[in-house]
RNA sequence: GUGAUCGUAGCUCAGUUGGUUAGAGCGCCAGAUUGUGGCUCUGGAGGUCGUGGGUUCGAAUCCCAUCUUUCACCCCA
């Protein structure tokens, strides 16, 4: 019987981690860089806090946790049918299904100890009960970053340019998407189909990938007019530069308060960006809509130009997401990296550098005796001078030293035998080019630096 | 949740209409070679054929269930 895992949870070895470790450093320091502070929060959360907050869908892809002690004992045999109602009955906890509703709960808890507005930023796994497939994992890492406590549209455009930096660093084409909740609502409005939003938000953020006739026919099965679905196309048809786009839209939306606000909004953020340029391209998708239900304002997603990969970065902003747990009045804006697709991106693209991979530069070889101490020694030495070092821990035959350190990529063999240890010396050896020399110490730590 | 799909040695995979003791390459271990790796040669270990039932004189092979893999839908990072 082979040890398993669950089913879309991975180990990682240890390249695997190197390279994971890579992307969350990166995002990490951008994050500091921009004066955000590192909180964590704990993996399960009290369910109460979770449902609700992500749709149905999400009520059901949220892992619960069986309550401890006999958690079945107030169950009656009834209560079999409906499992939904048997799991309130018997989980009080859950996983997290995201940071952000998490976030929303630990600022309402800790108000009087945070200083406004709050910029933090959180790398944690987050775990969904979907079925795994391309990009999707049940268990996943998030890093978010939020600031609450401020409507001001300056933290959009830093948020823009935190997802601008990360990607430039990270060597990956993207394309940021950009809209805004209220320009849907106003599209909504002029279509007399306000109270459908939610249906429209989910069917036109399909557009690209089923197509608008897809699109229209899902609308139609929604319940909404074909009067009403012909008023969005000239929207869903706007092309040009982002400035023609929201000229357009202005006239499209002149008669929704909604709809106009989020214009304007749109446009200060595109403002903004003339004086601060971003490197990669920043493009306005009216189709972008996100199916997170607490977005108020703007809206953002990510896509990797060169690869097939869904979205590996969105975001947004709710007005209001801390109201539910009794503090309100008080906006935030965040974004999330998604490492592991960011991973599977870099992995397609081949856009690891070698630096992540490596780690030891020598390893002394072990030859027993006061020679096996001599190493103990130059060991202690090398890694006081800031070079990653070790001593093979075993008196195996040489054969065998060798092919441990080709396994692992060392890239210096260190030998002291009877001979070295009588003259002081160390023969070192370049397993890339062969080149053996016996050399001093100091002239040692110079080639493998 | 719906619909497909995969599973045989550590890894990648063969395995004939169901028929003796399930194979190969790579890797691993030992030796040729007790202080010099990658090449070569010799030998060796390693599999209840994902799991549980069923059909059959006989199952890796056919049937059912289940777990897992991968993918699409739904939804989403």
């Amino acid at each position: 019987m082979k040890p398993s895992i669950p089913k879309g949870t991975r180990d990682f070895l240890p390249l695997e981690t190197a390279r994971r470790n890579y992307i969350f450093d990166t995002i990490r320091n951008v994050y500091k860089k921009y004066g955000y502070a590192p909180i964590e929060t704990p993996a399960m959360e009290n369910l109460s806090t979770l449902l609700g907050k992500y749709g149905d869908e999400g009520d059901k892809l949220l892992f619960k946790i069986l309550n401890s002690g006999d958690a079945f004992a107030g169950v009656a045999a009834g209560d079999l049918a409906d499992s939904a109602a048997l799991a309130l009955k018997t989980c009080e906890k859950g996983l997290r299904y995201d940071l952000t509703v998490p976030f929303a709960r630990f600022v309402v808890q800790h108000q009087n100890d945070i200083v406004f507005p709050f910029k933090r930023y959180q790398l944690q796994p987050v775990w969904r009960a979907d079925r795994p497939q391309k990009g999707r994992y049940r268990e996943f890492y998030q890093c978010d970053a939020d600031v609450i406590g401020s409507a001001s549209l300056l933290n959009e455009v830093e948020l823009l340019q935190i997802i601008d930096e990360v990607f430039s660093l990270l060597d990956i084409n993207v394309a940021i998407k950009l809209n805004n909740r209220k320009v849907l609502s106003g599209v909504a409005d002029i279509m007399g189909a306000a109270d459908k939003l939610v249906d429209l938000t989910v069917a036109i953020d399909k557009m690209d990938k089923i197509g608008r006739e897809a699109v229209t026919a899902e609308l139609l099965a929604k319940g909404i007019p074909a009067a009403a679905i012909e008023k969005l196309q000239p929207v869903l048809s706007l092309s040009g530069s982002n400035c023609e786009k929201l000229a357009a839209l202005q006239t499209t939306l002149a008669a929704s308060p909604a709809g106009m606000a989020g214009v304007e909004e749109l446009q200060k953020i595109l403002d903004y960006l003339q004086t601060a340029p971003l490197r990669q391209t920043l493009e306005l998708d009216l189709s972008l809509a996100r199916g997170l239900n607490y977005y108020t304002g703007a809206i953002f997603e990510v896509k990797a130009k060169d690869a097939e990969m869904g979205s590996i970065c969105g975001g947004g902003r709710y007005d209001d997401l801390t109201g539910i747990f009794g503090l309100s009045n008080v906006s935030g804006v965040g974004i999330s990296f998604g490492a592991d697709r960011i991973y599977d991106v870099l992995w397609q693209l081949g856009k690891f550098p070698a630096a992540a991979a490596e780690s030891t530069r020598v390893l002394f070889f072990n030859l027993g005796g006061a020679e096996e101490r001599q190493a103990l020694k130059y060991v202690q030495q090398m890694r006081a001078q800031g070079i990653v070092a070790e001593l093979y821990p075993d008196r195996h035959k040489l054969k065998k030293q060798f092919d441990y350190a080709a396994r692992r990529g060392i890239p210096f063999a260190a030998i002291v035998g009877e001979e070295e240890l009588a003259r002081g010396v160390i023969s070192l050896k370049d397993l890339n080019s062969g080149v053996q020399q016996s050399i001093p110490f100091d002239e040692a730590v110079k080639r493998i630096r």
